[in-house]
DNA sequence: CGTGCTGTTGCTAG
DNA sequence: ACTAGCAACAGCAC
């Protein structure tokens, strides 16, 4: 489920109800997520731990327990936490279960194991070393047209891939990047390089904007952190193609939306709006 | 039954 | 320096 609306929509409704709690311990029902599982590791940073924070960078979610160090979480593809009572049965995909006081757990499910889940040492600014590689926040002041231009000057990849790539900007993935690109009338396959310094403003404006919209509406797939199973978000109403091949374009009706697919991954245009 | 898709990330080979 | 391709995994639609 997660893009970075759907992680930040988690991030809000978890956060109040883990301050000020404290970890007991921690069991892992696998070996391994995306990576091996430590379950010592993870013991050894959260037992006794107060959550003094709880915070999202990217798409990684970052409980703070102070002295610098953490839980470091990201939810893959398909990861859902939710905080249950302790004496509820473990789901078919539950992976990892974090032991709070009061007989609560924070449960990390997840089918496909692209999660991961650990410990972690914070910089100064509260962030993992693990993340330090990672571009600016597309929703903060450093991610601006001019930066956007600066940087893919030379770049011949695809300016769809460009914008997902991690260490240009967080937080867009495969559904944001096509929908901010129709948006600003720019084909997914145009290499970077070939933007205009406009285009680069308007296109960093409308990925700042629809991220915007999308935390709004609580993220396009709701991800579940206390309950049931996930259902659609009330974005995923508004998406304009993502997963729109063939129907009609909303801007020139007589288009039929087109699905391509750039580096294995489906993006979603219209031929005829978008250059 | 297979086949081909699926919201991510980071490594590898060219 | 840069980029495409792929692996990790499970489930689902056809």
């Amino acid at each position: 489920m997660p893009e970075l609306p759907e992680v930040e929509t988690v991030t809000r409704a978890i956060r109040p109800l883990l301050l000020k709690r404290t970890f007991k311990n921690a069991s892992c029902l696998v070996e391994r997520l995306r990576h091996p599982l430590d379950e010592e590791a993870l013991n050894h940073c959260l037992a006794g731990q107060r959550i003094v924070d709880v915070r999202r960078r990217a798409k990684y979610i970052v409980i703070d327990l102070g002295k610098n160090t953490g839980l470091l979480l990201h939810l893959g593809m398909t990861g859902h936490l939710r905080i249950c009572k302790s004496e509820l049965p473990a789901d078919k995909h539950d992976r990892v279960i974090f032991h709070l006081s009061r007989k609560e757990d924070l449960r990390l499910k997840d089918a496909r194991r692209f999660s991961m889940a650990k410990p972690c040492t914070l910089d100064e600014d509260g962030i993992p070393h693990e993340l330090a590689h990672l571009g600016p926040e597309p929703l903060g002041e450093k991610f601006t047209g001019e930066y956007l231009f600066k940087i893919s000057r030379k770049r011949k990849r695809p300016i769809k891939s460009f914008i997902m790539d991690q260490a240009v900007v967080v937080g867009v993935g495969n559904i944001y990047a096509s929908e901010a690109l129709w948006r600003v009338g720019i084909r997914p396959g145009r290499a970077a390089s070939r933007l205009t310094k406009g285009e680069c403003e308007s296109l960093v404006a409308a990925i700042r904007e629809i991220l915007r919209e999308a935390i709004d509406f609580g993220g396009t797939t709701i991800i579940n952190f206390a309950g049931a199973n996930g259902e659609h978000g009330a974005f995923s109403e508004r998406l304009a193609v993502y997963g729109r091949a063939g129907e009609p374009c909303l801007r020139c009706p007589h288009t039929t939306i087109k699905r391509i697919v750039q580096t294995g991954r489906s993006s979603f245009y219209c031929p005829n709006c978008q250059r």
